[in-house]
This record gives C-alpha cells, sequence and structure tokens, in this order.
DNA sequence: GATGAATGAGGTTTCATTCAT
DNA sequence: AATGAATGAAACCTCATTCAT
C-alpha cells in the first residue's frame, strides 16, 4: 500500500468518479439532449471505462434524474430559502424571479441540461422539468396560502402559479439569448408584470360581480 | 363496381394513405414522445406496409415536421384571422388566447402531439414548437407595433412576447386537466393577467424615473 | 385511332421501349457497376414507369444478360467474320485483335459496362465476361485446328488462348486511358507480342527435349 | 483453469476474434463476390454476434480492404524478394511468374478472393485487385529501367506491364481448374511466351523503320 | 400494355447493458 | 471496483418485385 496518496482512498474515489460522470452527463445532455446521448458519449469524456458506468449508476434514465435531482435541489434550497425572507407577497414574487434568474444566470450549463428534457414520455416539456415543478407546486401552495390568510383576493391559484412559472420560463429564454445576461432587469420585468397583473386579478371577480 | 367509392381512386387513395399517416403517427408520437417513437409503431397503428411509410415521408423527422405544419397551419391561420379583427391592445390580447386555448379544447390531440417535442439538438423546448414560434414572432411584432404607434408604452418588446407566450403555456396545461375543459374561463384569467400586468410595466419605467 | 403516327404503331413501340430500357440499363451498369444499379435508377432514365421493366424483361439480372448477349453478340459476329478472312496464323490473330480494340475504341460505352461486372457469384471477372468467353472459346478452338492442320507446333492451346485473351485485356486497358484512343498502336504491339512469343513457345519443347 | 489458455487472454483473444472475421469473410467473399456478401453471411460463421463485428470493422468495405491489405502485403513481399534475385532480364520475369502462380497453387482461398472483386465503382476489374497493382505498377517500373540501362530496347512499358499482367491472369485462371495444379509448367510457358514475345518487340520498331 | 404505389424481406448499423477477466 | 469487448434486439431504410387500376 503506497504510503500517502490514500488515507481514505476508496470512498473519495468514489465520489470522484461519481462527480466525474454527472460532469460529462450534464454537459452531453445539453449539447445532444437525452435521446441523442448515448452512454458512451457520456463516458467518453470521462477516463473511465464503459462498464463502470453501471457501478454508479443503474441506467441512462437513472444518471439524468440524478442530474436533475442534483440541480432541481440546489435551485429548490434557494428558492425555498429566499421565499421564508419574504415580508409581503410582493417581496415573495420577487424574491422567487430574482433567485430563479440569478441562478441560471451563473449556471448556464444547467439552463441548457434543462432544455434539453427528454423526448419520450409525454411529460409536460415546459412545467414538469424536475426543478419548476418543485417551484410550482410550492409556489401555488403558497399562494392558497396568501389567498386563505387575506393577503391575496380569492383567485384561481393553479392557473395564476403555472402563469408566473411560464413568465420565468419565457423571460429566462430571452434574458439567456442577450449580452450580458441581466438578471436583474429580467428580475424587475417579470415581478412587475406579475404583480400588476394579480392585482388586475381582484378586478376579474369585480367585473363579473358588476355585470 | 361500387358506385362512388372510385370517380378518382388513385390519388385519393394517395391521399387518404398520407392522411392515415400522419393520423397513426400524431397519435403515436402524443404517447411516446418523439424520440420514443419508431417508425414501425407508426406503421403498425395502419394497414400499410413499412416500406409504404418512406413512399410518403423520407424519414421519421419529417412526419414530424409535417405534423407541426398542418397543425402549426392551422392554429397559425386562426390567430391571424383573430388578430386582424382586434380593435384596441387588450382585444388583441385576448382573441389571441380565446383562439389559442379554444383550438386546443377541441383539438386534444394536437395539445398532446405539442408536448411531445422531440429531444434532440438544444431547441427551446418550451417557445419554439413550431406552432408557437409563428405566434410568439407575430406576437412580438404587433407589440413593437403597438408600442410605435403609442398605443403601449415603451418596454422591452419581447421579454413581454415571451411572458403572454409563457402564460399561454402555463395556463394550458392547467386548463387541460380539467374537467370540464373551460376555454373562456382561462382566456379571462390570462387576458386579465396580462393587460393588468402590462400596465404596471409602465410604471416600471416611472418607478426607477422617480428614484 | 390518329391518322398517321402509329401504322405498325404495336410492334414498334415495344421495340423502341426496349432499346430505351437497354439504352439506361448500359449506361447506369457501367457508371455504378451491376450491385451499385437499382431497377429505378434504370426506369428514372427512361420515360416509362417501374412496372413497365418487368414487360420486357424478367428481372435485373435479365436485362444484363441481355445486354451483355447484345454487346457480345455484336462483337463476336465482327470477330468471326475477321477471322474466316485471315490468311496465316499471324493475320487470324492480328485481325483478331483490331477488330477488338477498334471495337471498344467506337464503343465506350460498351468498355465501361464490360468493367462494371457484377460482384456476386464467384464467376471470373476477367476472362468470362460473356463477349470474351465467346472470344477465348473460339479461338482456343481455332488454335487446336491450326495445331492439328499443322501450322503451328504443339503446345498448350488453353493456356495459349487464356493469354491472348489476357494480353487483349491488359493493353485494352491502358489503351482507354489514352488520348487519343489509337487501336491500331495496340493491335501491333498485341500482335508482336503474341507472335513473337509463341514462335518461342516451340523452342520450349525444343529446350525440354534438349535437356 | 485451463493450464495455457489464458495467459494474456484479454489481447490474444481480440486477435483471435479478429482473424475468426477475416476467415469468414474471405470465405465469403470467395463464394459470393463482395455485392453478395452481407455482413450477416461473415458473422453466421463465426460464434460471434452481430454487433461484434462493428467492434473489429467500421463496415464491410473495410474488411474487404483489411483481407486484400493482407494478402496483397504477403504476395507483394514475395515477389519484391524475387526480383532482387534476378540476375537478367529473363529471370526477373520468370522470378515473378514462379512466384505468383506458386502463390495462388498454395493458397487456394486467395485465388477465389482474388475473383470475387467488387462490383460497383468502374475501377477495373482486371488489373487492379490490390495484389496485382502493386505487381504491374513495380514491374512497370523496372521494365523502365530495363529499358533506361539498355538491357531492354525501346518500347512501350505501359502495355508490356499490362500484358504481362495479363497473361499471368490468363494462365492462372487455367492452372487453377487442372488437376495436379502445376505452377511450374504454367511459369514456364508463360515465361516462354513473355521472353520471346518481348523479344519481337523489337523487331516491330524495325518493321517500322524499314518501311 | 402501362402505370406507379404497395409490399416486406432483408441489409447495415447503433447502443444499452452484461459479463468474463 | 474497473475494464472494455460481446451481445443481440431493434432501429432505420432500400429495393426487387407484384398488383390493382
Amino acid at each position: 500500500m503506497p504510503p500517502f496518496s490514500s488515507h481514505n482512498t476508496r470512498a473519495s474515489k468514489r465520489h470522484h468518479n461519481r462527480q466525474a460522470i454527472l460532469h460529462a452527463a450534464r454537459a452531453v445532455f445539453a449539447e445532444r439532449g437525452f435521446g441523442g446521448t448515448t452512454v458512451r458519449d457520456i463516458i467518453r469524456r470521462t477516463d473511465l471505462a464503459t462498464g463502470t458506468f453501471y457501478n454508479y449508476f443503474d441506467s441512462k434514465d437513472e444518471v439524468f434524474a440524478a442530474l436533475n435531482e442534483t440541480i432541481g435541489g440546489g435551485l429548490r434550497e434557494k428558492l425555498s430559502h429566499a421565499r421564508t425572507s419574504a415580508l409581503d407577497f410582493q417581496s415573495f414574487v420577487e424574491n422567487n424571479y430574482r433567485v430563479y434568474f440569478g441562478y441560471f444566470a451563473t449556471h448556464r450549463e444547467n439552463y441548457f441540461l434543462m432544455r434539453s428534457n427528454r423526448g419520450r414520455e409525454g411529460g409536460n416539456q415546459v412545467m414538469q422539468g424536475p426543478q419548476v415543478q418543485a417551484g410550482v407546486a410550492e409556489m401555488s401552495a403558497d399562494i392558497r396560502q396568501a389567498i386563505a390568510a387575506g393577503v391575496l383576493p380569492a383567485m384561481d391559484a393553479d392557473y395564476l402559479a403555472a402563469s408566473l412559472a411560464g413568465i420565468a420560463f419565457g423571460v429566462l429564454d430571452i434574458m439567456m439569448e442577450r449580452d450580458p445576461i441581466d438578471p436583474e432587469a429580467a428580475t424587475l420585468f417579470a415581478t412587475h408584470l406579475a404583480i400588476y397583473g394579480i392585482g388586475g386579478l381582484s378586478q376579474m371577480r369585480k367585473d363579473k360581480g358588476e355585470d
């Protein structure tokens, strides 16, 4: 046994290899999409051998899932933290957007990965990237709470949550195409649109009521 | 000789087969996504033979394209018509949404197809389905016009167009999950959110200006 | 019935179509070889339809055979005629070569066709093109006759016939690459080589006998 | 564990499989020709799986090339060696033929392979089998040298080299049909024909000159 | 007879996964 | 645990030939 090189070799090597695979996979999925990626594409960007892949993941599907898990986890955590520090509904929305746009502004790889969604299983390609799923679901819950607490007037919470996510997606795509990427501008735009829009939604009931 | 069925058989049979393939393809793509669909899957839902597929389309890609072309064409035309009849910006937005939601309410197959977008080539999965592309681009142009004409205050037209499309997508997904499907409710929700949101965007400048 | 266009339409049209197919086939086989040629390639150079091909030939193989038959026939006939007018063995050989090289000098298409021999069935690719087969066999017979008649000393007639054909092939390939094509030079070269070589073959026996 | 079979198994197995494929390919090409052979035909004569073929060769073309490379290499080397030991032009020619006929007399498989040349791309079917290519080209060079050195009178070196190769081909085909195969007889026949024929070619100039 | 779409066996190639070393 | 060749199902596509019109 070599004297130094390995006081915790076993575990750390394992971790290192797993990370190497994830890293390579993220890049390839982003470039070629899920369907266009082969396991060999992934392993080729690594100094491992084909078979080794299956010591770490059971299938191509699984790396993809793990990847989304990882990324989704990071984003979800940040969003969650941002949310707790919100004092009112506007800052709730604004914080969400700021974290969201900021995250992708500093993690371009993940943006491209997110867009590479697999092309089978009729899953919603837009709102069901795992990362977004989380955000939408939690946001939807928060909205319901806000309505219950009287902070927001009664309105369709699912439509609203889906709309806020849709705005996020749309604006994100434009933001990422620009140079320089300006997440703050995107945040302000989305926030204004959303907040005033939400304001209008209370009108909706009145409009109806006043018929 | 059957009395009707064959006054110009050759051409009509050809047309019939092409339709059969398109029909089958739409169903399979919707179920399994582009990547998960094989040409055999398509042809199996047909009473044609494998080779016949290639008399009508050169590849899987091509059916997919033709399908989107067809669908996109239909929707685009309707949207275009709706737009010309708009008297003010609110009805412009409202008509767009009404046509959009109404279209998918009565064409569920196409909704599922639209969500099956292929999973390779890093194309935007959300906003670049051919159908939507058209809508967004034209909407973006119309918004610029409206700004130039003074109907709308100066604002980021690309962000806005992308947001309006994002809202459409988000709301559509929720709408399609409900029973009964209520496109009018979706239209009103999206319209209110958008119109008031847009109203708020002018505030944005002022907010900034008043610093 | 149209007044002029067709006093013997039926038969002549049939002949015309057959010729059209043969003509097209010759060109395509020459370009792409037998294996690389599809029936559709052939028919595409024609104003006929796929199915019509099978009114004239039973298979791809058969056109190929007919083509070789036609060409071989032409060449064989010319060779045969040349042979009857030979007064001695030298002019027998010389006439053969002159006709052979002259034929391809004025029928380049057939030269290329001849080289496009099919690539299946382990048939000899060199000496068994149908055209050559004929020549070699007949030449072999003539050589035996010459030996029997005492015009030539005893020697291996099959080896000799094969060699004469081999020379023809080798020289032909070089000749066809040159510009201008000079069949007379080729004829003289091949004739000299052959005649003097044959002269040497009698020595062979003597060499052996004198051991 | 078997005592011998596996001291460096990995590499040796790889080599073994490659050989197995080449061996099978040679047999099938010889039987059916290039065009008539499918990759499946080859792999079927092996205990390997379809996909394995593509671990060793990229395509049918490539096995064929490798095969010719191997064979051509062997023959070329022998011919080259034979040539260096030639003292005069006659022994140069004689050695060439002896090696050539001797080679195929003891490698029947390769004879049949050589005749199976592919049937597409208008390549010369006769003189351009890789093996022969080498011989002809080198022979052509040697002839030019001999002419330059005054060993041979001026004559058309390309025609001559092609003719010598043509004789080899023609005689070989007859030789291989006989039982027993007698390469020495073939060698002597071809040599006599060639040497005396070449002698006659000098006459050609004179004939012309004396006009 | 002419047409040209339909047929379907069969060819080449890819690739997720297994497995012997 | 790592390796990387082997596997073989399955994908895409071609094309000689048939057949209804």
